[in-house]
DNA sequence: GCATGATCATGC
DNA sequence: GCATGATCATGC
């Protein structure tokens, strides 16, 4: 570990490496293959500030209570500036941080105050190639930290009722638990279930991590907050504004914020007035952070839910050069919670109900969600795609539907039959080389399911 | 009534 | 023009 750096020093050196490649830093015959994971961080500590590579507990800068971070950005195809990965912090030991409060954990020990340093990730790129452009000395602001904390509470709880084997890092806002380890055999115990749990390490998310690389490098517009200084919680400022509104009627809620139309997303645009958002509920500054998808559910008068809820769509080449394990949709819906606003029908008006926020347990992304994902996969690299064409004209798909998995399935989603996307293979009963777009859907009667108490 | 195909509407 | 949330339409 280093010894003998203070803030101004680390800084100083930071800023030095500003316009560097990591070619350029490295002092020594490092091949391009021998970059690996984790590697950038190793050439910025080990050469850059003249330390050995370490896995000890303490940060980076013991003395200084500086952790080191070397991360990736990336420009998108629209300009702006993403977050390439989580940033990964400390593992979690189970079997000791649940015996501690956040102010003496681990993590806060080891992680409150950051030296980030960002390089331009892009792709095709020779890894020795890849420029530093920013670094920035990171403490959490004050609003920030509240909810990391409810967060760090969220996963020891977890560790606490025996269920470390089942935490998600969708389960949090912006502290996440993520996997951390060579394969899913990488496993520890923990102290109050005999069940072996996967190894994870606090991560702030990738979604978080966008947000602040917007605000630090560019692309910065001003984002509507709807958190104030004031509220104590995440959860709690929603419930807040969830019983304010608790009852009300569509027509209700139209008056109120003078909605004067009637269109398809009306229930949208009243979450959205309820809140104070002038924009979109998620594109605000604390769903953006946590990842966080507010959906808007219609519970029909007997109680059933007549529709299912689409996923972002997918192309049909991207599935076939994915795998299961880095699929977009195994990430997606392990990295994505969902807030729910319920709308029931009675005396044939919607009357909003209350929110459920909810997200994905690993178990059913492993199972349910894995076949349809590998059936897909199946089909589209098969070329097996039309089963049949009805007389109307309409096509039947071999892709997994609902009677054949009780969670999810593939159905068309596009402005009309002829929006699609290329297919990598062409398919064998009409010849077509383009199809339909399609995407991943939650199925209703899984809706149901996991709102049961609203039904 | 359900499963599946198809489409609408908005915002960026 | 496209991504995305939301909903409609229809045959069995």
């Amino acid at each position: 570990m280093a010894r003998n750096y203070d803030e101004i020093k680390i800084i100083r050196l930071a800023e030095g490496l500003i316009g560097k490649t990591f070619g350029e830093i490295n002092n020594y015959a490092v091949k391009t293959d021998e970059y690996g994971k984790g590697t950038f961080g190793h050439i910025i500590e080990s050469d850059a500030y003249d330390y050995d590579i370490n896995a000890i507990s303490e940060p980076d800068f013991a003395d200084a209570g500086i952790e080191l971070k070397v991360t990736p950005y990336k420009m998108n195809k629209n300009n702006t500036l993403s977050a390439k990965e989580r940033l990964v912090l400390n593992i979690i030991n189970y079997m000791t941080e649940y015996k501690n409060e956040f102010y003496n954990s681990h993590f806060w020990y080891k992680n409150k105050k950051i030296q980030i340093i960002w390089y331009l990730y892009e792709a095709g790129r020779k890894k020795e190639d890849l420029t530093i452009t920013h670094q920035l000395l990171y403490s959490f602001p004050e609003e920030d930290l509240k909810i990391i904390k409810d967060d760090w509470e969220t996963i020891i709880n977890k560790i606490k009722t025996g269920k470390a084997h089942e935490i998600s890092e969708a389960d949090t806002m912006y502290l996440g638990a993520c996997t951390k380890g060579a394969n899913s055999s990488s496993v520890r115990k923990q102290p109050f279930s005999e069940i072996m749990a996967m190894q994870r390490a606090f991560c702030l998310k990738t979604s978080y991590m966008t947000q602040l690389v917007r605000k630090h490098i560019g692309n910065y517009k001003d984002i509507e907050h709807i958190l104030n200084k004031n509220d104590n919680s995440f959860i709690q400022f929603i419930n807040n504004v969830i019983d304010k509104y608790k009852g009300m009627t569509q027509r209700e809620f139209m008056k109120l914020f003078n909605i004067e139309t009637t269109p398809k997303q009306l229930n949208k645009m009243i979450i959205c007035r309820m809140f104070g958002v002038n924009g979109d509920l998620d594109k605000t500054d604390e769903f953006l952070k946590a990842n966080i998808k507010p959906r808007t559910v219609r519970v029909e008068s007997n109680g059933r839910i007549k529709e299912s809820m689409p996923f972002p769509y997918f192309k049909f080449i991207d599935i076939l050069n994915e795998t299961w394990k880095n699929s977009s949709i195994r990430e997606t819906l392990g990295t994505t919670k969902y807030i729910f606003f319920v709308f029931k029908k009675k005396k044939n008006e919607y009357v909003f109900q209350g929110i459920k926020l909810w997200n994905m347990p690993v178990k059913v992304i492993e199972s349910n969600v894995k076949t349809m994902w590998e059936k897909t996969k199946d089909v589209i690299s098969s070329g097996n795609i039309v089963k049949k064409i009805n007389s109307d004209g309409s096509r039947l798909t071999n892709f997994p539907g609902m009677r054949e998995n009780d969670v999810c399935h593939v159905r068309p989603h596009a402005i009309n039959s002829e929006d699609t996307y290329d297919l990598p293979v062409k398919d064998k009963l009409t010849g077509l080389t383009k199809y339909t777009k399609q995407c991943f859907w939650l199925n209703n009667k899984y809706l149901e399911d996991i709102l049961k108490e609203y039904l």
